[in-house]
DNA sequence: CTTTACAAACCAACCAGTCGGTTTTATAAA
DNA sequence: TTTATAAAACCGACTGGTTGGTTTGTAAAG
């Protein structure tokens, strides 16, 4: 077998065993030996391909992001034509993809902190980017970030096993944060619905509570 | 000195040095040697308080919860005569103490999940109440619950060292989360502001806590 | 004098990282 | 193609240090 792949091929059963025992085991049983185990390498291996755990860690998490970043770009591909802020939409998609799925292995997550909680600027870093974009695009950008932290708020909740909602009500919370007619800023009093202002209205009604009643007049901070 | 009161200065000795390490040197630090060391005790001191390790995350994590639930408590006694939601202002005010305080020992949340990912019902289980409660309140529960979820992200994310945000953004949006009169539901989209558009909630409020002012509603509304 | 609170030495398990050695692949001269 | 040599991948025993927990001993409280 090439070298190259060879390399490839054991560093990445090093990753997803890894993930298996912080998913199953905790943060906290994750060590080297665990993944040498796990993962049918020695430890002398894993130690070739990770020169220190903490390689292994910063690892996992790259790995992590890179994986939502390309469900980030695909997502974005499909909506940046037909949304008025594609961004914040993309991220919500994405969050909600992130505490959806079984992927529990975003816990690499806590496993970094706890051992080096300086890894934790990877994450944030990237996530910076996607906030501004976020902001820029958005007419009410504290609106908009606000609905970002909802989602954030219930993924963490979910992904550290404390969320309080069922299944369904957590669905159903992404499914209203996700629509955009649920959210019509309050600026602009004076220059109501004018121009473009999307055009599907009734359409992008789904589960939601009632369609956006909107007549209600803004009414400015205190 | 009394015996109670001398077990009593030792717990409290041992889940302050406890706290104090989790803050400085970060969860994986916290070590039963690193509370006798740090707390004056020695080893066999501190394990006749907590017979195990768990145990002293357990009562850290409870410790820390009541401190919040007393917080929550003296707000919610100044508040439940004047809002109409009480209980989610109570909450949203809750979070935003735990973020803004210098109070990281809510990693104590962290440590603990790392050592047994277990312990996580005991606050989950808290916060369930609370979430029915805000839920019974509300004219539009799906909207109370992701005010709810935004301000937990906004802790969440600062508290694992992850937030984007600067902290003058982190406050204004506590602010605005805060400020009922921009979360007006969007209900009763045929009746645009007629009379008392909100304010049948008396029906739906079984047996969450606070039966609370029903009768404010001081908002005027046109 | 019995129980409780604490101290200090102690222990087995575990952990990250090292090291000498073995096998597999890569390079290239014969 | 064969052979020689180097380089990369891999193995597993070992080390120094740490960790959660135990044991033995002592002094104070009841």
């Amino acid at each position: 077998m090439d070298n190259a792949t060879r390399s490839e091929r054991s560093r990445n059963a090093a990753l997803e065993a890894a993930t298996r025992i912080i998913a199953r085991d905790g943060p906290g049983r994750l060590t080297l030996d665990a993944i040498a185990r796990e993962s049918g390498l020695s430890k002398g291996g894993v130690m070739h391909q990770f020169r220190t755990k903490e390689a292994v860690l910063k690892a996992l998490l790259e790995r992590q992001m890179d994986h939502f970043e390309e469900f980030s770009t695909r997502y974005m591909a499909k909506v940046s034509e037909t949304s008025a802020n594609p961004n914040l939409a993309t991220q919500l998609a994405t969050v909600r993809e992130a505490a959806t799925s079984p992927n529990s292995a975003a816990l690499a997550l806590v496993a970094a902190m706890v051992e080096n909680p300086g890894l934790m600027v990877l994450p944030r870093d990237r996530e910076m980017k996607r906030v501004e974009a976020i902001k820029a695009e958005a007419s009410d950008p504290e609106l908009a970030l606000l609905r970002w932290a909802a989602a954030r708020g219930l993924l963490l909740s979910s992904l550290f096993g404390m969320s309080p909602l069922s299944k369904d009500e957590h669905q159903r919370l992404f499914a209203r944060l996700l629509d955009d007619d649920q959210w019509r800023p309050l600026e602009k009093p004076d220059e109501p619905l004018a121009g473009k202002s999307r055009a599907t209205r009734g359409s992008t009604a789904k589960s939601g509570a009632a369609p956006a009643a909107r007549a209600a007049t803004p009414r400015k901070r205190a």
